[in-house]
DNA sequence: AAGAAATCCGAGCAAATCACTCGGAATTGT
DNA sequence: ACAATTCCGAGTGATTTGCTCGGATTTCTT
């Protein structure tokens, strides 16, 4: 029931992209400095959010990455479903469709994984980037993202 | 960020064990065979349900388990936590204390870390282990609990 | 007293997942 | 040409998960 660091460090990573990639890109090399997450493995996390459509790409020399589109529409959901797959901490093929579980047994336990999907999902869909960057402008006063709290 | 088989399983472990455990206790053989969770599994389980003081035991032939309050007493929340400790998908020693993150540095992600866990603490914790019963008395009119819709 | 029925307890173990690293191919500015 | 970058997939050690197993202890029954 954690949340892995690809969500953790991506998160970070992705308010510092967002931070520094306002009038040119932002490399790698860059985000890897000030966030302290190695090169290699923001790599794969930066690629997971290109693909899922939050960041774009500038490839070759002086290339590196920014928002694909305005932080007010990107929420903390999007991001950490890019980078961790599903949120939903019960999984259950009958929860989405009106078909009882399994065979024909009724499903008691189904009401409490559904409860708890809606709050978490919920809960990451309503807090939007331009928040995090807003705040993180405010507060950092030199802009500092932090380390996340967790290593 | 998935909720392991522990929490899963003892969930429904323990609202089988409620609804049999009226007059009599309930053994862990009975409970196995009716929700087919191996017996040492489920062994493990309710230890750890009977250590955080939910459930109740006696030894000995003829012995088996009952609640050790009311239904109503019981929250989702107190048994998954028994079960898999903390609910917290995101740890962070500075998520409680008023002090910075790490030495000195802001950090913005808290704000969302702490969001999620509250949510997830709250949604757990307003659902009683009663409400499932009388769910579970209703709809199975033979009692039954179901598989919990996941392996 | 003997034995059966149950809880209690910790060790062990295979499989899966996590948290990365590495090497190199492809792309583009200078 | 060359350097700076993104892009991509394979590999790997450590940790966690999801169990099983053996045996000790307690209590009821006969």
């Amino acid at each position: 029931m954690k949340l892995s660091t690809k969500g953790r460090y991506g998160l970070r990573a992705l308010i510092d992209l967002a931070l520094y990639s306002e009038n040119e890109t932002a490399s790698i090399a860059s985000i890897s400095a000030r966030q302290h997450i190695s090169e290699s493995y923001l790599e794969q996390l930066i690629g997971k959010l290109r693909k899922a459509g939050l960041v774009v790409s500038v490839r070759g020399a002086g290339g590196g990455y920014k928002l694909a589109k305005p932080a007010e529409e990107i929420s903390v959901g999007d991001i950490l479903r890019a980078l961790e797959g599903n949120l939903d901490p019960v999984e259950c093929p009958g929860l989405k469709e009106e078909s009882a579980c399994d065979s024909s047994e009724f499903c008691v336990t189904k009401y409490v994984w559904q409860r708890i999907n809606d709050s978490i999902n919920q809960t990451v869909d309503e807090i939007k980037l331009s928040q995090l960057i807003e705040e993180s402008k405010q507060a950092g006063n030199g802009a500092k993202v932090g380390s996340g709290c967790v290593k």
